[in-house]
DNA sequence: CTCCGAATTCAACACCTGTTGACCGATCAG
DNA sequence: CTGATCGGTCAACAGGTGTTGAATTCGGAG
């Protein structure tokens, strides 16, 4: 790997951890480059722009394993969230989601390169659009409470509780059947 | 009504608008003071500052009714729902709880004086803090969904479909029995 | 060593943000 | 009329933002 590729590398992972668990617009381009070990005009440089390298953090960024079926995806999304709660070196799906919710520009980009393909995937092994989203918004709507409202009624990740009650929602999403 | 009274109302009015719907951070004071009718310096002179503002936006803006029992809870939410979905001149809580999701200090200035209130009397009406938060939770998801994520599996918000949907997960947050 | 191009640094720009203090006009008591 | 207080306007500041282009260093080919 020359250095030009490594630097870019690191810009690239820095940003992604930066960017998508503070927001879009909450993260000063030069906070990023020092995080990087990198002078702040070479994000002009490889990435033509913040909107370019923020762009550059959503390529291949879904990840997520495929799910054999239902009860597969439950358990699958219990041990990412137990895994990677709070774990910055591990940004999760959900914070990406969290990171567009006040800015309507950044959300058009995060829908269109990763969100409509969740979707997708989900509608495909749920076989109702409803259930996807019904799904995604329960998942949503959990890891916020729990990690930007803190509400009091939520319990620690990792307990016995908080495993309960994200899979009763979730259960409950996939339980759906009607338009 | 004064005139000092009135350009104060209209001021926090247009900063209620603003800042509820598109956050805290995202929202610059000019804006609001000309949405206003006003000058910008009158924000320092009647609020004290930005944040104070905001913090006046709060006061008693918690003024969801009283829900008699559970049933009555989920109608008054979609009620609510489909009154104001996106009439800016009516904001609602949801947009407010939204508007802290990625600014920490907001977030925490709104769970004071605003999310832990909601949360107590849902607590009394449901008797558990549990099903209180998954209910909030529930909420929020699926606002955030539909509103900023526009997940396509959402239908419309007034029609029967997204009632359909959303009635499905309060009531399943309010059928939650366990720890 | 020399040279050339790639990789990086540096300083500055132009803009926007919240905040401040000096100035102005009206309204009204004396 | 005088003057003072209230309400408002205006311009500017200080800090931070993304972005730019020139200057500088680095590393390897000739």
């Amino acid at each position: 790997m020359t250095k030009a590729q490594d630097t870019r590398t690191r810009l690239l992972t820095e940003a992604r951890r930066l960017l998508w668990s503070r927001g879009y617009s909450n993260v000063p381009l030069r906070e990023i480059a020092q995080g990087a070990g990198v002078d702040v005009a070479l994000v002009a440089r490889y990435f033509g722009s913040k909107r370019g390298l923020f762009e550059a953090t959503l390529d291949g960024a879904f990840d997520v394993r495929d799910a054999r079926d239902e009860a597969d995806l439950v358990d699958m999304v219990l041990t990412m969230y137990r895994d990677a709660p709070r774990d910055v070196a591990t940004p999760s799906i959900l914070q990406l989601m969290q990171s567009c919710a006040n800015d309507p520009d950044v959300g058009g980009m995060v829908r269109q390169a990763q969100i409509s393909g969740m979707q997708s995937k989900l509608d495909a092994l749920l076989g109702s659009p409803a259930r996807a989203a019904l799904f995604m918004s329960v998942l949503l709507g959990f890891a916020l409470a729990e990690k930007t409202l803190k509400l009091p009624g939520i319990p620690a990740p990792g307990t016995p509780a908080f495993d309960a009650q994200l899979r009763h929602l979730m259960e409950s999403a996939l339980r759906y059947d009607g338009p």
